[in-house]
RNA sequence: UCCCCUGUAGCUCAAUUGGUAGAGCGAGCGGCUGUUAACCGCUAGGUUGCUGGUUCGAGUCCAGCCGGGGGAGCCA
């Protein structure tokens, strides 16, 4: 038997007969002889509204039993609608039950208000929910809208690896990957645990970044980018971060900060815009729901520059600005949440691209500028999020980077491939790191990170 | 990891100086209505997060633990 998604119905002209097939949202009564059924089936924010007549031969017997979150096959006629709300519906000729709500006094996700907090202890029922069923709806088409990006301009999707026995790449704690019997560990001789007889050989842990990986791709075919996963073992309980989140890494070759910077500043407003087009719906929900003011908001970002502001400067804007910041202002140190959020969403209003900040404050990896102090970096900070984009220039130059890789007591024998790729036709080359989850916040106007993905992670929190 | 707040019915929240548990929504039944946050009536629904302590008596006070939220740090 063929059938149609909601969506498709709901464009068609009234007088065609269509078969339907989804979840219960609401059921009303009316005994002039109909009840009203609204039915979803998550192909768009809105349901569409079927009528049941009385006649059906299971009317009484199941139609009128039919709860919040019951499955149901409808068979009936596209007929324009007398009531308001919806301009077509769906007048069913047969309504069959596939699978009923066991006990609706407690179905988790009944036909009433749920605070998300409440929401996020049934992850598995909320994409049931118009709210949660927009958010993945936006986060599908904001991914495809990072690929065609990407695509349009000639980038190769590489895919970096999950697992990494590199213990160099970068800051930040990493899950450990092994086979070994936690419990009875082989030892070595100085008594810790020999990780040589563990399944890789050595110490192995889940990706951090697929940035140094990606670098090698980016010196070979010149624009690459990456979109996978990736794990941090913080413990960070913000409304901003996850141990498991998806993460975009561009790297290009022959291009420098401002090169970057630029590139940051197109992606973004491509897929706001490709958003815009082409989740209307949701978007409409998102602003009328949950953040009022926010297409405006984007519409107003695909059309405004974002503000290149060296870090140097910045610290200036700060110091005379006349607010009183919890932490001092000082060259040298890095930017409180407060101090970053002062310049979005207060002095500029708009997206600000930080740069140039100095370099005891930055990786390793992150090209010295002239001036010896400051290396080339950026965070593309947004009103709301704060930081969503991170990237550099590379550095380039062996004799530099070793200087650096040393001055930071980092194992320089670990980053021999990575040392490689400046001894092979070294190139000067720029990427950054953006925040898919923080992508889909800032888009949906959504305040914590844990409601833009489907199952979060984070510490003490790996149910689902 | 640190600071602050918080945990009572399926959900959202009340409960006076410590005195023995209540409403709305949801659900069930009935009424009314081309309904759509429907409306009206009735009914059911609780080991007040867990463990211990103070007290004649603890939802309320104290300690520890667990969970949730906001902020900070780490960052994307």
């Amino acid at each position: 038997m063929s059938w149609i998604r909601v969506d498709q119905a709901l464009a068609k002209s009234p007088g065609e007969p269509v078969t339907l097939k989804g979840w219960v949202r609401t059921r009303r009564d009316s005994k002039a002889g109909l009840s009203f059924i609204n039915l979803h089936d998550g192909t768009c924010q809105d349901p569409i509204q079927v009528v049941a007549p009385s006649d059906l031969a299971n009317y009484e017997s199941e139609v009128q039993k039919l709860t919040t979150g019951c499955a149901i096959e409808v068979d009936g006629e596209l007929v324009e609608s007398k009531g308001k709300g919806q301009s077509v519906e769906v007048k069913a000729s047969a309504i069959r039950v596939v699978g009923w709500v066991e006990d609706p006094d407690t179905y988790p996700a009944s036909a009433k208000r749920h605070t998300f907090e409440y929401l996020r202890e049934v992850a598995h029922l909320r994409p049931r929910t118009n709210t949660f069923g927009a958010v993945a709806r936006v986060r599908h088409a904001l991914s495809l809208a990072v690929h065609r990006f990407f695509d349009e301009r000639e980038f190769y999707y590489v895919h970096t690896p999950i697992i990494t026995a590199n213990d160099c790449e970068g800051a930040g704690q990493m899950f450990r990957v092994s086979t070994l019997d936690a419990m009875n560990p082989p030892r070595n001789e100085a008594g810790g645990v020999d990780f040589n007889e563990d399944f890789f050989g050595k110490e192995a842990h889940l990706t951090v970044s697929g940035q140094l990986s990606v670098e090698t791709y980016c010196c070979a075919l010149s624009r690459v980018y990456t979109f996978g996963p990736t794990f941090r073992a913080e413990n960070s309980n913000t409304s901003r971060h996850l141990s498991e989140f998806w993460m975009i890494e561009p790297e290009i070759a022959f291009a420098d900060l401002a090169d970057n910077a630029q590139l940051a500043e197109d992606m973004l407003k491509f897929v706001f815009k490709d958003l815009l087009e082409r989740r209307a719906d949701d978007m409409a929900f998102f602003d009328k729901r949950i953040q009022p003011g926010l297409i405006e908001n984007l519409t107003h970002i695909i059309e405004s520059d974002f503000l290149r502001l060296p870090y140097t400067e910045a610290i200036d804007v700060l110091k005379k600005s006349g607010k009183k910041f919890e932490f001092p202002v000082e060259w040298g140190t890095d930017l409180q949440s407060e101090h970053e959020r002062f310049l979005t969403e207060e002095h500029y209003k708009r997206p600000v691209i930080l740069t140039d900040y100095p370099k005891d404050i930055k990786a390793f990896y992150m090209r010295l500028n002239d001036d010896e102090k400051t290396v080339a970096a950026m965070d593309v900070l947004v009103p709301g999020i704060g930081e969503i984009i991170g990237g550099s220039q590379r550095e380039e130059r062996l004799d530099v980077l070793d200087r650096r890789i040393d001055e930071m007591g980092l194992p320089k024998d670990e980053y021999w491939w990575y040392r490689d790729l400046r001894r092979y036709g070294t190139v000067p080359h720029a990427g950054f790191g953006l925040g898919f989850e923080r992508l889909v916040q800032f888009s949906t106007g959504m305040g914590n990170i844990r409601d833009v993905i489907p199952f979060p992670r984070a510490p003490k929190q790996a149910e689902f």
